[in-house]
DNA sequence: TTGCTCCTCACGTCACGTGAGGTGGC
DNA sequence: TTGCTCCTCACGTCACGTGAGGTGGC
């Protein structure tokens, strides 16, 4: 049953998701005690915490919206609950079921990542601006270094 | 005596210096307890702290390292404390006095400008990955919408 | 069986926030 | 004189770090 049988879904332990993810169980425990990660409700208190890949997509996510944009983690709280609700409307209307709604859904996914661009783009603009300063500053070193 | 004599150094409270540079009071003030920045040591305990242009220019730029960056507080000292160990050379050896160590202190600096601008460059690089993969969520979203 | 990774408290730390109570300059 | 901003403790908080002591699967 090598070939077209459905993969059974191979589960982490938290150690290779730290890894995987470039942080430490600490924060992965952490995440879970504040309800930012959900605790697979299936795990008896004191037995190993089991990860499954969308687990680690979904907490790589979250770490570089925190890192690269420095949310707080209530910031990404509230932003994991919004696509969580966002996520539930569209299961309940995703195939036919009143267009309209289909519309006013996609329509919010919309302006959600109109939001998150515009915070992406600030920020690159900031960056871009310093880095052209050091660039700038780069430059009058080395006309002076010649000059010698 | 408006035109051409010497500004007259205008001192900036604490207060204002947090408004223009986006903190707080309490954060200065902390910067200061763990000497990130000097505390100006003609100031009597209990009185008020005075801030010139300067201190405003450098706070700021802490800030933007900390923020864009991701420095902690310990990195950025680190950092301050090499900046103001080369000023203290270049002031030695500002004009005249052997060419060799002029040289010596630009390819230093030059040095630490490659560093900052590696690090700016590789968050850039990031940002934009991230801005591209919103952008193509955008997209598809669209086709979607246009598909109804 | 022996390491290794995992577990749960629980206290420590970094970077401030937030009052409490008081003093000083327009 | 009256606000307003400033001052110094000092305790609180957020986001984890760091042991202590113990259990469980290759």
């Amino acid at each position: 049953m090598t070939p077209a049988a459905a993969a059974p879904e191979r589960l982490l332990r938290i150690g290779e998701v730290a890894e995987l993810t470039g942080t430490t169980p600490r924060t992965i425990r952490y995440y879970e005690e504040i309800g930012l990660l959900r605790e697979s409700d299936d795990r008896v208190h004191g037995k190993r915490r089991m990860y499954s890949d969308a687990d680690v997509a979904r907490l790589r996510e979250l770490i570089r919206l925190r890192d690269l944009l420095g949310l707080s983690l209530d910031d990404l709280k509230r932003l994991a609950e919004a696509e969580s609700a966002r996520a539930g409307l569209r299961e309940r209307w995703e195939h036919a079921e009143e267009p309209d709604e289909q519309r006013r859904i996609l329509e919010q996914a919309l302006v959600h990542l109109a939001d998150q661009l515009k915070l992406v783009r600030e920020r690159r603009g900031e960056l871009e601006r310093l880095e052209s300063e050091l660039a700038a500053r780069q430059r009058q070193v080395r006309a002076r270094l010649k000059a010698l």
